[in-house]
Order: structure tokens, then sequence, then C-alpha cells
DNA sequence: TAAAGTAGTTTATTTTATAAACCAAATATT
DNA sequence: AATATTTGGTTTATAAAATAAACTACTTTA
């Protein structure tokens, strides 16, 4: 009845991640603290998670002269995400299931 | 654009706990934790904790002889349910927002 | 009457999440 | 030119949560 929640996914900062990786493919690290309002360290820990998991990929590159970090997300994250969401769904039925 | 996902109910057993309520009004200790596949000592735990959050009112009686104990959802828990849907909600669509 | 089962609770351990402190380099200030 | 501040992070320490193991209290069965 209620199936497993896949613990990498069921965290609400590496969620919004994964949500916003879905939709826009690559993103930068200021963008997604900013976007998320997560702090800096919260999010390098969980991005780490997250490539350790290989649900993203992570690249550190120099962009004038600052350090740029830059996370997108994999196929296998990809089907992580999909298969979380249909698993949360037999949670949130308000009806008589 | 990430709106805060109680968390309370941002765990696993606890959701499924509050899911089962949403849909059935009232059950027993014994009845939730075949359903959800929970360990006694979690559940005992966990229902503790909806319980001083308000979100579920819990019933110790006898039965048989047997100590029985019985939950059942608040107005409060339904409300923070149905906030929490919708907040997560914000986190599941894969289309482009 | 001893063993096993019911229905849980409490305590201890492990895992997560978060915050605080730190690092290295760049730019701005005096 | 030194020093203060900002950028873009990482690492470490602390707090909170989840889980497992042990325990309680009683009942039923052998």
């Amino acid at each position: 009845m209620f199936k497993e929640l896949d613990p990498i996914l069921h965290s609400q900062l590496r969620l919004a991640v994964m949500s916003l990786l879905i939709g826009i493919k690559e993103a930068e690290f200021t963008f997604i603290k900013e976007k998320t309002n997560a702090t800096a360290g919260n999010l390098s820990v969980q991005i780490q998670k997250l490539k350790d998991a290989g649900y993203i990929e992570v690249n550190k590159q120099f962009k004038d002269n600052y350090p740029l970090t830059t996370c997108s997300i994999t196929k296998k994250g990809i089907e992580a995400f999909e298969k979380y969401v249909k698993a949360l769904q037999g949670y949130l039925h308000t009806d008589t299931n």
C-alpha cells in the first residue's frame, strides 16, 4: 500500500534541488542556493549526497577568476525522481481508496 | 517558489499514518502497524509526535483484556495534511514551470 | 508453572539535517 | 600597499530524527 520513499529524495532541500534540475537541466550553485533559500553549507552537503547517489553530475570550473560549480541531473536521477513522485502519490490521496 | 514542508508530516511513517487516518477516520495501533509495515517501537514514537503536534487523538482502552490504542485525525491534522500536500505539489511538477 | 504471545513503551544507537566555522582567492577600501 | 570585505564554496560540530533493540506488563496456551 505505502511504497518506500527513496530517502535520498525525501529531504526538502534535495528534493528542491532535483525539482529545479528536472526543469532546467543545468544550474549554478549560487542559482540553486537562491531558489531554495538554503545556506551554502547545507547545499554543499546535499549536492554531494545527490552526486554520490549518481542522481546529479557536478562540474567545477573557474569563471572570471571565481570558482563556479554547476549541477545537472542524470538519467538515473530523472528515473529516481519519477519513481519517487509515483510512490508519493500513494500517500497523498485525500479520497477513500 | 519552494514552500516549507511541515517537518512533522515530511516523514515517511508519519505521513503514512496521516494518510491512513484521513481515509478511515479511526484506526487501531495494530492495524496501522500492519498497513505501514512499521515496527511497534517506531510507530509508538511517531504516533506520540503526531499527538504532540495536535494532529491526531490517541485513545487507550482495554478490549478483551488487552490494551487497545486507537487513533483518529483532528481538524488541525486534516488542515496540516492538506497544506502539506499543496506545498509538496510545488516540488513535483516535471514540466517546465 | 513455564513458555510464548499480545500490545505496546522506553532507551540507545545510527543516520540526517542544519548551523557554525573555516578556507582560498578576488575585489574594494583607506 | 596593507587590510577589510565579498565570493564561492568546504569541513566540522551540533541538533534533530529515524530506527532498532531492549524492556514492561499482562494474557494465553501447553
